[in-house]
DNA sequence: CCAAAAGTGTTGTTTATACACCCATGT
DNA sequence: ACATGGGTGTATAAACAACACTTTTGG
């Protein structure tokens, strides 16, 4: 008991959904807790946000810490205040949402040796506190983005075929595209260079691949 | 000094930027801040977060106390928690924007004479803290959701003309539309019921007055 | 030469835009 | 009768959706 102010102060947490398609799946990265309330649940990777810390910096550094995971594309999503969301009191949690190329990358359990996975979207475990709805609402907000924007292209690593890009829409909304539309919508968007260099991949033609002309940047299209 | 904690907890704010259309412009409500820091500044309407307070409870109450007014339709924007953007220490804000009709709206100083008033967007006064992003912020979300929303329907009151309608659209978009486009286009949302009566407004035909199907309901569109 | 994914254009349909006149009322 | 804003339909252009075959490689 060190820290004393003249009104009551609610705690203020970071939480982050972030998402990667892995094996075909929409998937996305839990942790599990390690201690009290809910002690063995699942949970987003997040926790309390330091006194000089900005809100971006700390999502990123609990999920760095919780997780291993950086260079992530950063956006929040809401923040979620009500009382009793949090058993040990009063919290409030501002949720991030983050999408991450599945390639390359390497998650770690934190120190304290909460197991992290990933799990897909639909098939989620229970999950502590009101984490089922920030992830239905993050989710939510991806689909509408995909709409609107080219926030699936932080879905890709740096080089990727046309047809890696079109599965990952497909995974994303479920639906079966067709290739030659597909195709010229996003280069119409003129967000996409070809490289030089061809993937082969297999018994059969080798794929034209392409990059992002500025990585990181997600525009509106439209 | 009586509320006291292991670990250092920023202060939580929440504040509210409220958008109406009044004299033909899109407007806003704004309180002179009555102490330091930025006493005799403009600002958003707001305050800190109660203990045992929702955040969007919290929103509504100083929009209350502060200018009298209820009855808003209100949406969750961002939260912005830079160090240093409130002088007197880490404060989080949790900003709000809301919409009202222009009819029938009572404003009032708070008890402690804080000036309220309306200003027009196009014409901000120098605002504290970093209310002036805020606003930004909100105006472009506003002006986002026009385009997939019904949104500015929020601006109208019970009953109101198609002229009316557009009227309100025109000043937020800042551009002339087309009068049997715009009907065309609204009438097919299918939100909108006639009611029984018209508005005789000058020496020329009634017009026929419409009501929402489901008041304070926004619809997304396409 | 066969299998497998890569690559490429055209046509029909739907949606959005542009545009001009008559109607009901008050003065 | 005239001035004022209310109300209506059609034709063109643009965007979107449907659709099938040839190419390049590995086995």
């Amino acid at each position: 008991m060190r820290y004393c102010y003249d009104h009551p102060r609610p705690a203020v947490a970071t939480d982050v959904v972030l998402f990667s398609i892995r094996e075909g799946m929409l998937m996305l990265l839990l942790v599990k807790r390690a201690h009290e309330p809910f002690a063995g649940a699942w949970a987003l990777p997040g926790g309390f946000v330091g006194i000089d810390e900005d809100l971006e910096t700390s999502a990123l550094r609990e999920l760095e810490e919780e997780t291993g995971v950086t260079g992530v594309y950063l956006e929040q999503l809401h923040t979620s205040g009500e009382p009793g969301r949090d058993p040990r009191g009063r919290v409030i949690s501002v949720a991030y949402y983050a999408l991450t190329p599945s390639d390359g990358l390497h998650i770690r359990a934190a120190s304290d040796a909460k197991a992290v996975a990933w799990s897909a979207l639909e098939d989620l475990p229970p999950m502590a506190f009101d984490h089922e709805k920030i992830v239905n609402m993050a989710h939510q907000r991806l689909v509408a983005k995909l709409d609107y924007s080219t926030i699936a292209f932080q879905f890709m690593p740096q080089m990727f075929t046309l047809s890696e890009l079109q599965t990952v829409y497909q995974i994303i909304l479920r639906e079966e595209l067709d290739k030659r539309n597909f195709r010229k919508g996003v280069l119409a968007m003129s967000c996409l260079e070809r490289t030089t260099e061809k993937r082969r991949n297999g018994k059969h033609r080798p794929a034209q691949l392409y990059r992002l002309k500025s990585p990181g940047r997600v525009e509106f299209i439209k």
